[in-house]
DNA sequence: CCCCAGCCCTGGTCGC
DNA sequence: TGCGACCAGGGCTGGG
């Protein structure tokens, strides 16, 4: 479950050694990686492509050619990429692409559930996939204030917490990261998006950024396999104020956190600092 | 347009 | 020890 912060963790990890470099060969080992285009397709197209920056928008990973191309990288639930190579990946059964740089060096894109993606773009076409999908505003960045986030939540009559995973709210914040916002921003996660009044809407555009700079510092959350690309785990997961927390106490009143569903997703809040419902 | 259920996918855990 | 059921969830699709 890469969101924000660990896709953050992983570009700022890779930017150094990927920068400057060709792609000298590109191995697409699972099919469905590159869906719909077929995967030595977009292999082929790949190599011989020098790298000119490595991005994030989102959760997505954005990785810039010199050509003016773009390969954008979903990791989804379990996706990482990996570089240098670590030991023994020719026998992990879960790697699912690696891309041997001109400097000798590998990158290795591994996936357990293979929902992650690659998708190449061709010059110039950026901008119109993230506005066709609707992507909102980058959370850490000028455009999201109050005003952009209650535009976003006015009239929705869908729990506050679903809204939040919706990224055209805000790019990048996903199961964990909207259940610390809502803690940090005292707002119960069922809500109706529409019902929070303009206090609230600040206080919550303060906390995701809140948790998401915090999860940044902290390296990305591992829970279940995520690591980082240089195979560290991150340490957000000793700052979860709610999230997996239930029956234990909420750090600012000594409540049990509760356990509860919102937009499909397991939701965790405190029933006393974040009153409603 | 809004909202939600279902789908994709695999590994880990739980009950029997 | 084995086995089936169930759960984790990001983003997309399709139905109401």
């Amino acid at each position: 479950m890469p969101e924000l912060p660990e896709v953050e963790t992983i570009r700022s990890a890779l930017a150094p050694g990927l920068t400057g470099r060709k792609l000298e060969r590109v191995e697409i080992l699972d099919p469905r990686l590159t869906r719909p285009e077929p995967p030595e397709l977009v292999a082929a197209a790949l190599e011989r492509e020098r790298v000119s920056a490595v991005r994030r928008r989102g959760k997505y990973l954005v990785v810039v050619f010199e050509s003016g191309r773009h390969l954008l990288v979903h990791l989804r639930m379990t996706g990482n990429v990996l570089h240098p190579a670590p030991d023994g990946h020719e026998n992990d059964l879960h790697v699912r692409a690696v891309v041997r740089l001109d400097d000798g060096s590998d990158v290795v894109y591994h996936d357990v559930r293979r929902f992650g993606t690659w998708e190449l773009l061709e010059p110039g076409e950026l901008k119109e996939y993230f506005a066709v999908r609707r992507l909102g505003p980058e959370p850490l960045g000028r455009a999201f204030t109050a005003a952009s986030l209650g535009g976003a939540l006015e009239g929705r009559r869908a729990p506050v917490k679903a809204a939040l995973l919706d990224q055209r709210a805000a790019a990048g914040v996903g199961n964990i990261y909207a259940d610390e916002a809502l803690w940090y921003a005292r707002v119960h996660p069922l809500t109706p998006a529409g019902e929070l009044d303009e206090e609230q809407v600040a206080a919550l555009r303060d906390g995701i950024r809140k948790a998401l700079r915090l999860g940044i510092r902290r390296q990305g959350a591992s829970v279940r396999n995520y690591r980082g690309a240089d195979g560290l785990r991150g340490r957000m997961q000793d700052e979860f104020r709610v999230y997996g927390r239930d029956g234990e106490p909420c750090e600012r009143c000594g409540t049990a956190i509760v356990k509860t569903r919102a937009g499909g997703r397991g939701t965790w809040y405190c029933p006393s600092c974040q009153p409603g419902d």
